[in-house]
DNA sequence: CGAGATTCATGTGAAGTATACCTTTAGGCTTAA
DNA sequence: AAGCCTAAAGGTATACTTCACATGAATCTCGTA
């Protein structure tokens, strides 16, 4: 029986190279960012020859092909101080991932990693970090490209000093030197920094505007060629792919996740072509999966707490609520699942964070006499709830 | 009737605490010269 | 005397708590028309 499966599986694929349509793929041709990419290169050329680049800024909304561009001129970048001796590193972080990179520690843990330099979780100032990181750089001659991925959220958390102790540890380089790029989806940010770090760290700024359906169109043509087999997907499966995420302020992240998992739906269920019924799968399932991933990972208290919110929205037909009902329902299950219970000073701040999450939206309201408080309302697909729910009170012993 | 005071429920900031983990240091024991 | 191990001391980041004050519109109070 299993024999059969796995058979079916080798046998039947439809994808021929299905990196191609995952997002951390860089394709070899990119569509639409012409204009961009020679931006980009032309401002970082310099470090070929060993002359600081100036500092550059990426906006955009996500998916519109900022990491992407940036990855690939960095690359042939790499390749070409590699042909001339030129002692270049480029290091990527993306500050989003929580556990990884939220924190300044974790950043700077993170950067000296890629330095080759293990550091523990916890134990050691700040400070030393910055020390030995300078001292590594200092080591030998080098020029270093330190990207920030998502740097917007970083901020929201850990405030400016990362940034601003960035700028000033070149001026401390002797033998190095270290330029920033920042991407961020937000196209306030940098308004919203502090005017010293502001001017220095965002010397030139690249605006990536979001992709229209029909070059989205084009993007999923060439990508797909590569990644399926011939004659596998059905007319106007792309079209509606690019539509669907060009509706989205034009994602092609989404577009790519799309097709890439209606490519997978169709070869789980063993079909030979991807139709225009699995897209609409597909679109659902990306949802599921992105709020289930989410939710899974968070810890305890925090389980608790949106689970909390879950009840509470269930309770309120999908109504909003405020901080002082999730608190009490909160309350309610750490007792019955015997955990220990946190202060709803600490509630309000993880509320918070399931904001910025984007799986509840939040409002600061007054209501009169009735206090202030925040208006909390469940962003998620209604059809979800049972799912998530269910997670949680497993995952909690409930 | 209207200006100003009051009130409510919680936002928000700062400082403090517990925990887990790190480095440094000093002592104690072992080993080899 | 040198080398190695261990435990204590002193330090940090993180997640959380405690304390204290800030908010801001509905509601109340009270002097006035």
């Amino acid at each position: 029986m299993l024999d059969e499966i796995f058979e079916n599986f080798v046998k039947n694929t439809i994808f021929k190279n299905k990196k191609a349509v995952q997002a951390s793929y860089t394709p070899e041709i990119i569509l639409h960012r012409e204009k961009e990419i020679n931006q980009i290169a032309s401002v970082l050329a310099p470090s070929l020859r060993l002359e600081k680049p100036s500092n550059l800024f990426l906006y955009g909304v996500t998916g519109t092909g900022k990491t992407l561009s940036i990855r690939y001129v960095t690359n042939q970048l790499l390749e070409k101080a590699k042909e001339n001796n030129v002692n270049l590193k480029v290091i990527y972080i993306n500050c989003k991932l929580k556990k990884v990179a939220d924190t300044e520690y974790r950043i700077l843990a993170e950067l000296l990693e890629y330095l080759g330099r293990k550091v523990p979780a916890t134990g050691l100032p700040t400070d030393s970090l910055y020390k030995m990181f300078t001292e590594i750089i200092n080591e030998k001659e080098m020029m270093l490209i330190l990207i920030l991925d998502e740097i917007d959220q970083a901020v929201d958390k850990i405030g400016d000093s990362l940034l601003y102790n960035l700028t000033r540890l070149d001026s401390s380089l002797t033998n190095s030197q270290i330029s920033v790029v920042g991407i961020t989806n937000r196209l306030t940010f940098v308004d919203a920094l502090d005017p010293r770090i502001r001017s220095s760290l965002s010397e030139e700024e690249i605006l990536f505007h979001p992709y229209n359906a029909l070059q989205l169109q084009d993007i999923l043509r060439v990508r797909a060629k590569e990644a399926f087999k011939d004659s596998i997907i059905d007319e106007g499966v792309l079209e509606k792919c690019s539509a669907y995420a060009a509706q989205e302020h034009g994602d092609a992240r989404r577009a790519l996740d799309l097709l890439r998992v209606a490519g997978e739906l169709v070869e789980r269920d063993s079909k030979k072509k991807v139709t225009l019924d699995y897209v609409d799968i597909a679109e659902s399932k990306i949802e599921k999966d992105r709020v289930l991933d989410i939710v899974k990972s968070q810890p305890k208290q925090f389980q608790l707490t949106f689970l909390s919110i879950v009840e509470n929205s269930k309770k309120n037909n999908g109504q909003s609520f405020h901080t002082g009902d999730v608190f009490e329902r909160y309350s309610y299950l750490c007792t019955a699942s015997k955990v220990k219970e946190i202060t709803q000073r600490r509630i309000s701040d993880i509320i918070g964070e399931f904001d910025m999450l984007g799986l509840i939206t939040t409002k600061v309201i007054s209501r009169g006499r009735g206090g202030k408080t925040r208006e909390i309302k469940l962003a998620i697909n209604p059809n979800l709830l049972e799912k998530v729910e269910n997670i949680l009170k497993e995952n909690l012993n409930l």
